[in-house]
DNA sequence: GCGCGCCTCCTCCCCGGGGAGGAGGCGCGC
DNA sequence: GCGCGCCTCCTCCCCGGGGAGGAGGCGCGC
């Protein structure tokens, strides 16, 4: 049984959400909000699997609502249901914690499926946001450094990620290899770019 | 019913994807090949609604037939099914217009789930893969960076010297401090600017 | 078959980086 | 005189980064 906690300002969406999920056998709502810091309360109160999330809303706003909520749990799954799917909301609310994003005009058995995907860990989005997601990390992978040479092609991923800030440990998760790989590679770097410490190396890579 | 092309070098991979598919009433298997070539031959011949792509096959790849294939017919979903979902496979079969992205990992119900959003529109992720393509989507949109505002003086020397690559000792030497000094304004230029780890902090400084 | 480079991963070791939680001195505005 | 922010430096602590010196598997060219 998903625990599901609905905010929104507008009460004929609340409604019309609780009907719909009260219809279904493994979906309980267990509390409703119209602002940000309702749904604070009560999130801390209810301990529900999932909040629905409106965005915009009188006196304290979605985005502020979920970063508060997942300060407080992280592991609250919580899904942005909004009329607004531009990137001033999207990114906010994705970067405050949000584990999907879904669009109002959807059909109602989207609404669904998103909520038992959020359940499930997945992370459930529109298509149209989504695509520009997509777009966008596609758009940003291509403006990855230049690369230098007499460098091997590992060395190079790992080269590129260091340039992008990330630790040892995060380096060996994306390129799915061990961390003492990955030092080995970085030892290698730094002797062939002779570069004293990894912040000479990051600088290195993006050609400063 | 959903008409499925299956795309894998492996037979034993083909032979089990198909026999999960015809156990389903509304997807049709028409067709297998076992390289990028034939999936290009068969896929102008079968007009199949969604083909299931490996990436990586001896001869022609799954990324040069997903661009073939879109160019010739681009209402056809191609979804990528592979071993591989590190960046250097995923970002190229994005750009080759793939619809979605599993790994081969996945339960057999997510594989269909996968197939049966594919031909609705929509584009299927493993959890995994679609963490990573939101995070870089936001990261990239952080592109336009929060203000620095709010550093000392001091802090900002500090700064300054981290984003041309210099060691705390070094730092302490060159302005005449000392290292625990160096430290402690590192510590507080961390928190304020939001970086995880020093590298970070050196590209906040250069504004990458 | 052999050598070679690359990629992977290992142990042992240590220092520098970084967090937590302080404290004292200074100049400033009120 | 008082509060405040800044700069300075401290201890205790620990993990991640990085050096040294390995090893095995693989594909390649010869």
């Amino acid at each position: 049984m998903i625990r599901l906690l609905l905010v929104d300002d507008q009460h004929l969406i609340r409604a019309g959400l609780r009907m719909l999920c009260d219809a279904q056998p493994d979906i309980e709502v267990v509390g409703e909000a119209d602002n940000g810091r309702e749904a604070i309360a009560l999130a801390a109160r209810l301990i529900p699997d999932v909040v629905v999330m409106d965005l915009r809303m009188p006196g304290v706003d979605g985005i502020t609502a979920t970063s508060r909520i997942l300060a407080d749990r992280p592991a609250t799954r919580v899904l942005v249901l909004t009329t607004f799917g531009d990137d001033d909301h999207l990114y906010p609310a994705l970067t405050a914690g949000a584990c999907g994003f879904l669009l109002k005009d959807a059909p109602p058995a989207d609404l669904l499926d998103g909520i038992r995907r959020a359940a499930a860990g997945d992370s459930p989005f529109s298509q149209e946001v989504l695509r520009r997601l997509v777009q966008r990390a596609v758009h940003a992978r291509a403006e990855t450094p230049p690369p230098a040479q007499g460098l091997t092609a590992r060395e190079q991923d790992v080269l590129n990620l260091v340039a992008e800030g990330l630790s040892n440990t995060e380096i060996a998760d994306r390129l799915h290899i061990g961390v003492t790989t990955v030092k080995t590679h970085i030892t290698s770097l730094m002797t062939k770019t002779n570069s004293p410490n990894r912040v000479r190396l990051a600088l290195f890579a993006r050609g400063a």
